[in-house]
DNA sequence: GGAGAATTGTTCATGAATGAACAGTGTGTG
DNA sequence: CACACACTGTTCATTCATGAACAATTCTCC
């Protein structure tokens, strides 16, 4: 989605490309839906972060959470502020830091996409039952299990 | 892949994550792969097109093929020119039409490129049986079924 | 306590993607 | 034939992502 419907490459019929399109359906899928509330999915995602830890959350762990780049956060956290979502505060106890923190304006956005995306999700999962869910979860996941 | 573990976006506990986070291993695995040659998985995938098609094709046709807006397919055909790997050359049947067309180099890369990528995809595979591998594909060809 | 190492965020250069606007070319149809 | 329309590729502004280099700060350990 690298944002958006974004991550093009592939093609081939193999396998690994149709996980690709499928991740990428997906993505273009809630994107199309959150286009009224003017958040992408990397703002929405650092949003959600905020939200869930429930209070301001240091560039580094946001970086951490979102497994990217710190210098991707930063800018991330630089276009948010401009929108006026997200505030960067400074950390007394650590003078190094930053804390970014969800304004009123941001919980607002992130309750309108949350809401959106929420929908989205759903439409797609009805596609398949409960069992098939779980079946494909695992299937996905054993990608991920490296005996490297 | 925006190329590259491209994407981040994601996050959160759902299935739809799941599909998102396999999607940005492969590419992750696939693109590390190709670093020795030189070559990133959206320019590997312009190439892939030209050898598949066997002679020069119009800036468009890449577009179409890879699904992705015209100006990218501008811009990597740039890089690619600039690389050496590709050239571009006017149609004389059609003015307006430029057509890339792979050089030598291009076509070593090529070979190169693609090796490494059937060798990951091989090993990535390899976790699963062809029945599963069927089924896998069976279940996110699903997401892609319209019924809207 | 002070020197060296580690951590935090920013900056910069680059790659990859999008969409809008544009300039040339080709194709009708009246 | 000419005018309107459609198509082709480029340019531009913007987003999102990376990694390297850097400045400021904090930590470690002798």
């Amino acid at each position: 989605m690298n944002n958006s419907p974004s991550a093009t490459v592939c093609r081939g019929r193999t396998l690994l490309t149709a996980v690709w399109r499928a991740a990428s359906h997906i993505a273009g899928r809630i994107e199309r839906r959150l286009e009224p509330t003017g958040l992408s999915l990397p703002k929405l995602q650092m949003l959600t972060h905020l939200v869930e830890a429930g209070e301001p959350l240091p560039l580094g762990q946001l970086a951490g959470r979102s497994a990217c780049a710190k210098s991707n956060i930063t800018q991330l956290v630089d276009r948010l502020e401009a929108d006026g979502l997200v505030r960067r505060e400074p950390d007394p106890e650590d003078r190094r830091s930053v804390r970014a923190a969800i304004t009123k304006d941001g919980l607002r956005a992130y309750e309108a996409a949350a809401r959106a995306q929420s929908e989205v999700e759903a439409e797609l999962l009805a596609s398949l039952s409960p069992d098939e869910q779980q079946h494909l979860a695992a299937l996905l996941e054993r990608f991920r299990e490296e005996r490297v």
